[in-house]
DNA sequence: ATGTAAACGAGACGGTACGTCCAGTCTTGAA
DNA sequence: TTCAAGACTGGACGTACCGTCTCGTTTACAT
């Protein structure tokens, strides 16, 4: 889990130095996380001030200030340590099972309170790049290393074919999920997810080509 | 093209009632736009204030907020008026190759300046949602239906096959896109879109299955 | 009198150019002007902060600081126009009797609310030199000016010595006055004050010296 | 001199008891007071914050606190440890000389550097009654004793009126001084310090009055 | 030698006010 | 009736210091 205080505690001692002046209070630190995630939640980017944040977490705005460099970052924390944990991966022994059921459960996590968050993250990471990046490198590049892991084992057990392209493969699956997500032409449910899925999954084409591309 | 400006002038001379004062000024609401549009090429979402557009545009903020009701309709107008235009569908008899060309020149035109610009619209809609109403009604919906006749006519004409639901394969070939345009893993280009699209068309499984679903 | 406001305006239409927009709110002036004054005199310079002033006078912070650039300034509005017109300069024909009534007055102001209100405005213009020089542009050079034109019309008559010098005179007779304002060693009331000036009219010598200096 | 230090270290071991810790580290103190001093002279009030005391002394926040309860109790221990010193009272038998001696001294000094500090310590005693209350008690009132002793003495040899109030006639002498360093209408320099007494002690009347009061 | 007690550095904390930026509304005179 | 100009209320921003607090460390005396 990336957290800016993490890396701010690291940076204050690198090696050995004992570290001194009062500790962190950890309670605050949670409350404001907490807070913050659950801001995201109820009222969407919208709502969501720092001064909204430390009047809920019952901490001073300089608190969050002095561990959070903006907006964006405290919201992606936010995230991380309140939402984030709850999708998992699952291990069948069949990509596509896998794959699937995965996809499920993020559709039907991003579908509810926990979607409202994440739109929040991705409309500030629009105005700040430096939110982007967290996000980016703390959520999801790992959920694709983790899903690009499963779509290896697919290749080489002879599921999958040999030539796809394993980022573009993830982008086809993914990229759906974050479209509902972010334009919400229509809900975002775990029926369409697996229906959307199996299109990808077995194409769209009548037949199937001899040789390709 | 939507503009609210359009309704609000036909709504106020709903017959046949001769209107009277001084006429709107023209110049003016093709400044505006203009303005809107430049500064979401240039400064993206996080300078695109009215106050900026009405500076830029040498107009008095009360003219933009006559005819615009929020940030995000004023950004959406911008959008429709200068950089949607942009984009006009193929038609070659060939539902697959008319896709890839169309989805090769909308990630071209998303990867570019035009790209800054729905970032920041789509930013914006996720705390506005008449934004993204107008959005979706105004620019998302038509597109996708006009995609949904190659679809249609690639169905009927064998291409494709019969079971898929038009929708779910619409969410399937343009999600990635926006997916891209959002989530910058990486650049959005002509090639990347048309390998996206073979790998859903031809689907990544090694065997066609009997039966499906 | 002077007001920051007042020069604004007056930059603002130099010549004949006709005035646009909308008008300043005289009542928001005004009661920002009692606002500020009775905080001085209520709570002194350390409960006179710009926050204070905007929620007692019902006013937006915005509209304090687009008119008065400072604390300080807004202190020193404040006082000339609640408080400084109270003194006023007696004429009897006599240098004397017309200084000595003038400086029981100003010491009899200066001992109550009005007193509180210069030492908040004499406090902060020893921090920001704008407030000190609106201080003495605004306030006290023209009230040594008035003052001076008695001593001058004393000398004229015969009544008072010809080589005074008339600046270092006044500041034997309000020097002390001030001292008692700023520092509270005893109370400033006009008996003192009555005595003070004897002092200083008739000497601390036993005998006239027949040539000095 | 005064110092809280040292009423806490005697309120601390008020009898026998003997004192056990850590000493006082009279380094840190003396740091302290130099860098008040410094920061007073160089920036003046609004230069002098306690953290920036701290900074320049290499000392902590608390160490400060522990020792000094405010701001100008601050002040006041720079004042007094570093500045005050400077300035001595003559001794030549005739009041009218040592006096005068005296005040172009006094005028010299605080028309320097230490007028500054002077400045702010006057400044910050207007919001806080016990930084007046420390400057009067430690510096103000014992000054005026010893010049009282000086009038006194001046009394007795009929050298003054005896008709004359002692305390009056300090106001006299010392406000105009006060009045300019803290109103800057005029530099406060020697040759002003010594005409202004030479008014004061002469009067301002053409002819000496036969019966006065 | 070893406690114990105070002083010290470091720095986090809850707060207050700052001065600024924009949003969105309102009021005027001119076109 | 629209427009330019610009004043208005109001909310949040990010910053600077305040005075308090909690630590781990240091220093000297008392045992």
């Amino acid at each position: 889990m990336i957290d800016i205080a993490e890396k701010k505690r690291a940076a204050a001692a690198p090696t050995g130095r004992t570290r001194t002046g009062r500790p962190r209070d950890e309670a605050a630190r949670a409350a404001i996380l907490k807070a913050a995630d659950t801001i995201l939640e109820e009222k969407g980017i919208g709502g969501f001030t720092i001064e909204a944040v430390a009047a809920r977490a019952g901490v001073a705005k300089t608190t969050i200030y002095r561990w959070w460099p903006s907006k964006g970052a405290l919201a992606m924390a936010g995230f991380l340590a309140e939402t984030a944990p709850k999708i998992s991966y699952p291990n069948s022994g069949s990509a596509l099972a896998d794959l699937i059921s995965q996809l499920r459960r993020v559709a039907a996590v991003y579908g509810g309170k926990t979607g409202r968050v994440l739109t929040a993250i991705l409309a500030e990471g629009q105005r700040d790049p430096n939110t982007m990046a967290a996000f980016i490198e703390g959520y999801a590049r790992p959920r694709r290393e983790e899903a690009k892991a499963i779509l290896c084992a697919g290749v080489e057990r002879g599921e999958l074919r040999a030539e796809i392209d394993l980022e573009v493969t993830l982008d086809a699956l993914y990229g759906p999920i974050y479209y509902r997500l972010l334009v919400p032409l229509a809900p975002l449910d775990p029926e369409w997810a697996e229906t959307m899925a199996t299109h990808v999954f077995f194409g769209l084409l009548t037949s199937k080509p001899t040789s390709q591309h």
